[in-house]
Formats: C-alpha cells, sequence, structure tokens
RNA sequence: GGGCGCGUAGCUCAGCGGCAGAGCGCCUCGUUGACAUCGAGGAGGUCCCUGGUUCAAUCCCAGGCGCGCCCA
C-alpha cells in the first residue's frame, strides 16, 4: 500500500536509473517510425543549473517525451559547449591560486590543464540535468572539441575560406584589454555611465587665436586625433574646411574635413577624429583619408606613438594627464557631467577598446541572405511568431563576424603562415606543409606554438632551401563550432545514417537572448553546408525571474536554486510549475509558493491512485469503454477524452501553460473532486456488476491520466503506473500516448452527471450561506420539475442524498413550506425546510439579491432585443441566445420572487 | 532615437468581438476510512485613460499615461 505522502527522492533516484538501463532515452535509428528530434542547446561546460537551464530543459522535456510515447524515434540530442573564454578564465583563476600564469606551462601543458579541468569538474551541469528527469539520449552526448566536432569545425573554416567566405581582415575589433582578445559585437554589453564631456579648443593653423572646439568623453584618445571633421553644410565652419588644426600635446598637424558624421546640433558641431580608437571615426577617416595612429597596446595603455611623457601610462591615468596637460594650457573649453553608455566586455567586466588588429572574418552578409530567406518563406517559424522580427532586425543589418579569439581554449585556426605573409588554410598540419612545399618548391617545416627556430633551420632558411611555417595561434570563436551543432553532432562531415535521419531537426527550444548568438548562426551554417535549415520551428520561450520581476543574478542575491527547489519539493513539482507558468510572450515569475502548489497537486495525484488502490480498482484487459453502461463512468470517460484532447491541442501550439492547466484542472476538480467522491458509494455498496464495471473505468481513467501526465511529471507518474497496472518491464516512459476520438464522448451522460454536481453544489452553497451545521441533514423537496429532471433526481438520490447531507429527496406538488430555503435548479424549484434551521432575515437578503442581480440582467437583455440594429444586424443565432437568455432570467426572477412570498408568507 | 512586449480580483497571471476566469492569499465552516501537502462554502473587478470602428469592445484601431526588455 502506498504511503500516505509522496517521496520524490527514492522515486526520482530509482526511476532514473531503470530509464537509463532500459535504454528509454535512446532513439532508433533503425527503426520504421518517423523521427522527432530536438538539438539541445549545449550548455557551457563551466555551467551549473540555473533557473533558466530548469524551464529549457523541462519545455524540452515535455516535448521529447510526448512524442515519444506517440511513437516517433525521438532523439534528443545532449552535449556541451567548451565556451572558450568562460573556461580559459576558470581554471586561469585556479591557477592563479596557485600563483601559475598559463604562459608559465606554456599553450600545450595549459591545454591539458583544461582538459583535466574539464575531467574532474567541467560538466556539473550534465549531472544535474538527471535530477530534472530530462530524458536526452546521453549515449550519443557530444562536446564541441570532441574529434568529431573538431573535425567539422577544421573543414567548415576550409570550406569557408576557399569559398571567399573567411578572410583575414585588418579593421577595428572590440578589444577586451583584460582578457588580451577581441571579441564579437555580441559579447559586448553596453553600460550606462556617469561621465564627463571635455570640450577642448584646438588652435588653427595660421590663424592666431582662432580655436575650434572639440568634444569628448575620452580626453586621452586625442593624442591619436588625426583629424577634426565638421557638417558640410555647417556654416559655420565652411571656411575652415581644408585648413588644419595643430594638435596641442603632440604638435601634429591634422586636416579640418568636412564630413556627415559631425552633427550641427551637438556640441560645438565640431568633432576630433581618433580612427584607430572608435568605430565610426574609422569609417569617417577611411572616407576622408584620414592617418590612423594607434596609441594603445593590448593592456589599453599608452604606447610609442604619443609623446614620451605619456608612454606607458593606463587609458585612464592618461585621461586626467591629458586633461590636466590641456587645462594649464588653457584649452579646455568646458566640463559637462554626461550620461552615457561604455561598452563593456560581457566576461571581463572591464571597458572594451576599440583597437585596430588583424582578425578571421566570416562574410555573414552573405551567409545571411539564405537564412533571412528561410524565414521569409516559413521554412523556419518562428513561436510565438513576434520573434522574428528581432530575427530579421538583425540578420538583415549583419556585420562582418569576427572569429579569431586570443585565446588558448578553443579550436585553433587551421591557417599557417609562410614566407612574406603568405597563408595556408588546410584540415591537417601535413596538407598545409604539402601546400606550402608546392608552392615555394623547396622543403617545408612546421614550427610549434612557441618554438624557436633552430640553429641549422635558420641557416637553411637564409639560404633559401627552406620555408617554416608556424600555426596561426589565435582559436575560433565558442559561437562559431556550435552553429555547425544540428549537423556537427550528428557525424557531419561524414554521410552518416544519423545525418540522412535526423537533419533537419523539428523544433528549436531556447531564450529570445540566444536568437543572434545561436539560432542565426545556426541556420547560417545549416544552409549553407546542408541545404535546408537545421530545423522548422523556433520555439522561443520567457525568462525566468524573481517573484518581483527582476532578472535572477548572483549580486543582487535573488537567486533561486532548482536544485533546491527539486529536493525540497520534487522535480515534478518543480517541472509542473515552470510548464504551468510558462504562456507565451510573458516572462515567468518564479516563487516558491507556486511550486509548493504543484507539490500539493502531486499529492493529491499520489492520493488518488492510493484511494484506488484501497478500493481493489485494478485495470481489466477485456474492459472496452465503448460498451460501458453506468452514466457516471460514460460521463467519467468523455471528460477524459476531453482532458486528453485539450492537451494534444496545447501541446501542438507550444501552448505549455494551456496543457498543464487542463491536467490540473481534469485531474483535481473533476477525477478527484467528483468522479472519485461519486464512486465511493458504489465501490462501498453497489451491486457485483456496477462494481465491478466501474472499478474498471476508474482504472481506465486513472491509466490514461498517468500517461497524459507523464511528460510533464515523469517520475511519480512513472511510481504510480507500477504500482497500478504497468507489469514488469512496462514503463509509461516508452508507454503509447493515449489516442482518442470523438466516439468516446458522451454529452448525454455528461449532461446528467453535470447536473448531479450543480445540485449538490447549490445545496452545499444554501447550507454554507444559511450556516446550516454540517452534520444536520435535511431533507430536499423538488418542485415543477419535468421529465426528465425526475429521471434524472430518480437516478441519483442515493448520490446526492450522501454528496450534499440530505435525509431524504422528494418531488412534490405541495406548496413550499413557510421558512425553506429555495433555489432554482433550471426549470424546477428545489426546497430545503429548515425552519428553524436557516435565519430567516438571512435567506430574505439572499433571495433578494439573486432577484436584483437577475433585473439587472433583463433590462440589459431587453435594451438589446429592443435595438433595431441588433436585431437586424447581429447573426441570427446570436440574437436567439439573448433571446433565450431574457427568457430564462425572467422565468428565474419569477420563481425567486415567489420564493421570496413563501419564505415569508 | 528605432523596435518589441505588458497594464484584467489583494498578489501572480490566463482569456480576447456577444454571461469576466484560474492559482495563491484572505474570510467562514469542517479530525465522516484517499488526501489537513486536505475538504465544503464565500467575499473580492471603472478589464490603465481618452477617442474611434462596430448592432455589440476587456478584446480591434489611434492617441495618451505607466512599466519592462532589445537594438542604436
Amino acid at each position: 500500500m502506498l504511503d500516505k505522502t509522496y517521496r520524490p527522492a527514492e522515486v526520482e533516484a530509482k526511476f532514473y536509473d531503470i530509464w537509463r538501463q532500459d535504454g528509454a532515452f535512446a532513439c532508433h535509428p533503425d527503426s520504421a517510425a518517423r523521427p522527432y528530434t530536438i538539438m539541445m542547446p549545449p550548455p557551457n561546460v563551466t555551467g551549473s543549473l540555473h533557473m533558466g537551464h530548469a524551464l529549457t530543459f523541462t519545455l524540452q522535456d515535455v516535448l521529447i517525451r510526448y512524442k515519444r510515447m506517440q511513437g516517433r524515434d525521438a532523439l534528443w540530442q545532449p552535449g556541451m559547449d567548451h565556451a572558450g573564454i568562460a573556461t580559459q578564465m576558470v581554471v586561469e583563476r585556479n591557477l592563479a591560486a596557485e600563483g601559475i600564469s598559463r604562459y608559465d606551462l606554456g599553450r600545450p601543458g595549459f591545454l591539458e590543464k583544461v582538459w583535466q579541468w574539464k575531467a574532474e569538474s567541467g560538466g556539473a551541469i550534465s549531472r544535474q540535468l538527471t535530477n530534472l528527469g530530462a530524458s536526452p539520449d546521453w549515449a550519443r552526448e557530444r562536446f564541441t572539441m570532441d574529434d568529431g566536432l573538431s573535425k567539422a569545425v577544421r573543414k567548415t573554416f576550409v570550406d569557408l575560406y576557399r569559398q571567399g567566405l573567411i578572410y583575414r581582415d585588418q579593421r577595428l575589433v572590440n578589444w577586451d584589454p583584460k582578457l588580451h582578445t577581441a571579441i564579437s559585437d555580441l559579447e559586448v554589453e553596453q553600460v550606462e555611465v556617469n561621465g564627463k564631456l571635455w570640450h577642448f579648443k584646438y588652435p588653427v593653423e595660421g590663424e592666431n587665436g582662432v580655436f575650434i572646439t572639440v568634444a569628448t568623453t575620452r580626453p586621452e584618445t586625442m593624442l591619436g586625433d588625426t583629424g577634426v571633421a565638421v557638417h558640410p553644410e555647417d556654416e559655420r565652419y565652411t571656411h575652415l574646411v581644408g585648413k588644419h588644426v595643430i594638435l596641442p600635446l603632440v604638435g601634429r598637424r591634422i586636416p579640418i574635413v568636412a564630413d556627415e558624421w559631425a552633427d550641427p546640433e551637438t556640441g560645438s558641431g565640431a568633432v576630433k577624429i581618433t580612427p584607430a580608437h572608435d568605430f565610426n571615426d574609422f569609417e569617417v577617416g577611411r572616407r576622408r583619408g584620414l592617418e590612423t595612429v594607434n596609441i594603445l597596446d593590448r593592456n589599453a595603455r599608452l604606447n610609442d606613438n604619443v609623446p614620451e611623457a605619456y608612454r606607458g601610462l593606463d587609458r585612464y591615468e592618461a585621461r586626467k594627464r591629458v586633461v590636466a596637460d590641456l587645462e594649464a594650457q588653457g584649452l579646455v573649453a568646458e566640463i559637462e557631467d554626461h550620461v552615457h553608455m561604455v561598452p563593456h566586455g560581457d566576461r571581463s567586466g572591464v571597458a572594451i577598446e576599440p583597437w585596430l588588429t588583424d582578425q578571421w572574418y566570416v562574410d555573414a552578409k552573405t551567409l545571411a541572405k539564405p537564412a533571412i530567406e528561410a524565414v521569409e518563406q516559413g521554412r523556419t517559424r518562428f513561436v510565438p511568431q513576434q520573434w522574428e522580427n528581432v530575427y530579421f532586425e538583425w540578420m538583415r543589418n549583419i556585420q562582418p563576424w569576427c572569429i579569431s579569439r586570443q585565446i588558448w581554449w578553443g579550436h585553433q585556426i587551421p591557417a599557417w603562415y609562410g614566407r612574406d605573409g603568405d597563408i595556408f588554410v588546410e584540415t591537417t598540419e601535413e596538407a598545409a606543409r604539402t601546400e606550402a612545399e608546392a608552392h615555394y618548391g623547396v622543403a617545408v617545416e612546421t614550427l610549434g606554438a612557441e618554438e624557436e627556430a633552430s640553429a641549422d633551420q635558420a641557416a637553411r632558411v637564409a639560404e633559401g632551401k627552406l620555408v617554416l611555417l608556424r600555426r596561426d595561434e589565435d582559436v575560433l570563436d565558442t559561437w562559431f563550432s556550435s552553429g555547425l551543432w544540428p549537423f556537427s553532432t550528428l557525424g557531419w562531415p561524414d554521410e552518416t545514417p544519423e545525418l540522412r535521419r535526423y537533419y533537419p531537426t523539428d523544433v528549436l527550444v531556447t531564450g529570445f537572448d540566444i536568437i543572434f548568438f545561436w539560432v542565426a548562426r545556426m541556420m547560417m551554417m545549416g544552409l549553407h553546408f546542408m541545404d535546408e535549415v537545421p530545423f522548422h520551428t523556433v520555439y522561443i520561450h520567457a525568462l525566468v525571474r524573481d517573484a518581483k520581476g527582476q532578472k535572477m543574478s548572483k549580486s543582487k542575491g535573488n537567486v533561486i536554486d532548482p536544485l533546491d527547489l527539486i529536493e525540497r519539493f520534487g522535480a515534478d513539482a518543480l517541472r509542473f510549475t515552470l510548464v504551468a507558468l510558462s504562456a507565451q510572450g510573458r516572462d515567468i515569475k518564479m516563487s516558491e509558493q507556486r511550486v509548493e502548489g504543484y507539490r500539493n497537486f502531486a499529492t493529491k495525484l499520489w492520493n488518488a491512485a492510493r484511494f484506488c488502490l484501497m478500493n481493489e480498482v485494478a485495470p481489466d484487459p477485456a474492459f472496452d469503454p465503448r460498451a460501458v453502461k453506468q452514466t457516471l463512468n460514460r460521463w467519467a470517460i468523455a471528460k477524459t477524452v476531453r482532458a486528453g484532447l485539450a492537451v494534444d491541442a496545447a501541446l501542438e501550439a507550444y501552448r505549455f501553460n494551456d496543457a498543464a492547466g487542463a491536467l490540473y484542472q481534469f485531474t483535481w476538480h473533476q477525477f478527484c473532486d467528483w468522479y472519485v467522491e461519486f464512486a465511493k458509494p458504489i465501490l462501498q455498496s453497489g451491486d457485483d456488476e456496477s462494481r465491478a464495471e466501474t472499478r474498471a473505468t476508474i482504472a481506465w481513467v486513472m491509466q490514461r491520466l498517468l500517461h497524459l501526465l507523464h511528460p510533464f511529471m515523469p517520475f511519480v507518474t512513472e511510481e504510480l503506473w507500477e504500482q497500478f497496472g504497468g507489469g514488469e518491464g512496462d514503463r509509461l516512459i516508452t508507454g503509447t500516448w493515449p489516442a482518442f476520438g470523438d466516439d468516446l464522448l458522451d454529452e448525454a451522460a455528461e449532461a446528467e452527471i453535470d447536473w448531479v454536481s450543480r445540485v449538490v453544489g447549490e445545496i452545499r452553497t444554501v447550507r454554507g450561506e444559511m450556516n446550516v451545521p454540517s452534520n444536520a441533514e435535511a431533507p430536499l423537496l423538488l418542485k415543477g420539475a419535468n421529465a426528465e429532471t425526475r429521471r434524472r433526481l430518480d437516478a441519483h438520490a442515493p448520490l446526492i442524498k450522501r454528496l450534499a447531507r440530505l435525509e431524504s429527496v422528494d418531488l412534490t406538488d405541495a406548496a413550499v413550506p413557510h421558512g425553506a430555503a429555495q433555489f432554482l435548479l433550471d426549470e424546477a424549484t428545489a426546497i430545503l425546510p429548515l425552519q428553524g434551521i436557516i435565519d430567516i432575515d438571512q435567506e430574505q437578503q439572499r433571495l433578494q439579491k439573486e432577484i436584483e442581480k437577475l433585473e439587472s440582467d433583463l433590462s440589459k437583455y431587453d435594451k438589446k432585443l429592443s435595438n433595431e440594429q441588433f436585431l437586424n444586424k447581429a447573426p441570427a443565432e446570436v440574437v436567439e441566445e439573448q433571446r433565450q437568455r431574457r427568457a430564462d432570467a425572467a422565468a428565474a426572477r419569477d420563481k425567486l420572487a415567489h420564493a421570496l412570498d413563501r419564505l415569508a408568507g
């Protein structure tokens, strides 16, 4: 027998192991079933499970379990991302604690440390996913740095290079001076900063006492100024265009140019141009042929291109010195407070520098074109649809994608440099050497990362008998490899059966914050290399916030740990909460109270099952739901079917909250509140035949309910299934999703039993309002009942008596006794003769209130029905409905007025 | 500056042209053989404001106010 409460911890551990051992998570490439594929967004190898993961993986697991039960060959492809910068930071931090830097170890030594770290403490998240009940095909777990995926990355790079879609270029990049690497636009966060706007006076050459005033938020960059721009139509400056200013502190002679970039409305209308350190200025410089002077080193300290006094200074130190020195020369016109946005590295948290370097770029614009078309044509669909705007917006304005990173952990770029800047891009070192040999016609040898040429090599090079190749030290942006995920995990570039079978995948489930980073890249890479979209649907889910709607963050201290919730309330409760809160287009406000509520829901289900077992409810193999005789059981079957149809419709439309709501409502408020209660008298004292039918029907409903709930609450349902019907080795996870047809609906039975519950409900209400003690049994009289009502009353009198605590149920035509409580049941009037028990005044008030409500309704209907326009223009059925309602309201009003008369009488 | 979303019960949110709903909270009652992680009942609403479209608007449209987010 079951315990009184469900204990999640034991059940969760038990079944997760069983499922895994049974191979229940595995896909079946050889099966005849239609595949259904979800690519799990690979979490960072450094990550640990947070609420956002819990949400996204729960939704994916719901879908995958649902489709698996529907008989699809379900593949949920798991894996992890090597997270280049984040992982390197973690390992470097650990090393720093021992006083070691990565340079002490050298590249190979450091990488060994990273792999070691990965083996020991990386990928915690994969283990944590099991706590959530996630059912991906673990045997197929992949890692972006494993051999197969690395091979895919190299091939992609080489192919794109040969197609001219990857190239090397010198451009401004977002340079992270702390991490010493370029980062992509997307890894830059704009942070609002309280800064200042300094106005400097630059003397115009040859015009004594004439200055041009420019404003800047970054005084130190003036040391790299190579021009001053004014708007071409700004008449204040027309006469100065073509002249020069002498850059203070530096003494450089720089031109005054006309360019639209200068905004006449802002400040003086003139703007200093620092092409090497500002993205806009870079463009102006390029247009106007200005010189580019790089004044920063990789630490954002001033380099030798500035006057000696400033060399080696940190950028902020330099800022103070520049301002002080200009002030001393009387060249500071004004200093204003100024709030502005400053770009920061999302990993390092320091202000990034636009910095001129050689980097590898992907021609994203070319790759984006088919990816845009695919969404325009609906070959990939966003749900909710509005997110496609975000996708289009970004894709249509896409910039060259800087893919090289100056770090060590990642896919090292397969490019080798020879003599005179020659580049050999090949998938292997041997191939690069062969190419180089063919190119140079002499011997070629490669050097390792930090290896110096030997004396012998140097001599041969000098003689022209040898060329040395050195591999590009940089690695690729992590998203370069994750963009290949939907096909690289399936074996690409090899033509594997899996690739043929599971690509394109069905749905990608992820948060909106990753549309640019990842969705867009998978679309581009998938279309380019596979010639087909990587997924037909992108379901964008909400962000999980705290109960007050704030983003969870460690610094705010409002983080709710999903593992903690699982421990306290069970994985099923957490899952159901997340699903129930997943309404499209709205963020999720997570609160412990909600989880507790759904834990109660699991307990409720548990106890309903417990009741069944106590009453020897057991499945009957010969049971045929179409052959059920009792109205109650036909009602229960119909309600089950309705719940099942609702869940199907909701899941197909990605309306997760509707699915959860339908199940919650059915389980608690139909199955438990009514069906079980209705069935009790039959189980306790019915005849053998009706008892047997009822037991079998309850079992049938329970079995279906467990199936329907399984994708949402896999653990408790699997446990109950085992207790209940499922034989050894027969698991819900591999069970068959109930397919319902309309043929099991029975509107007559539904109306009849719904009527019974209405009767009971009304009596309870009156009893409650009249403060009738719960142990007092009252008689019920029904007056004015039609034949159908009489039949129903006759058929269900014992049930009504029991549930409404009545001593008797009778039909009457006699006058209503004085002092009785009365209420309406459709055409009939129900009478509870409770003289002396109820408070007459209170009952009068109650009736009066109802009559008033009806009269106000009546005048509403009358107004409508006397409106010519309404009668002419509204659809006939709407008019008819209003007429019917008016008639019903009038009849009810009359009966209640009559009842009121009788009460006092 | 551009874009997206949201304002519905005390709270969190569904709904979306034709009776305004749920969960939680609150109040009253209840140790009846599944369940107090429970049961029965109840109170509680200018559906943000102003216009427009419509026979009919919480719902559609426009404007405003307030809030959140994304991109510059």
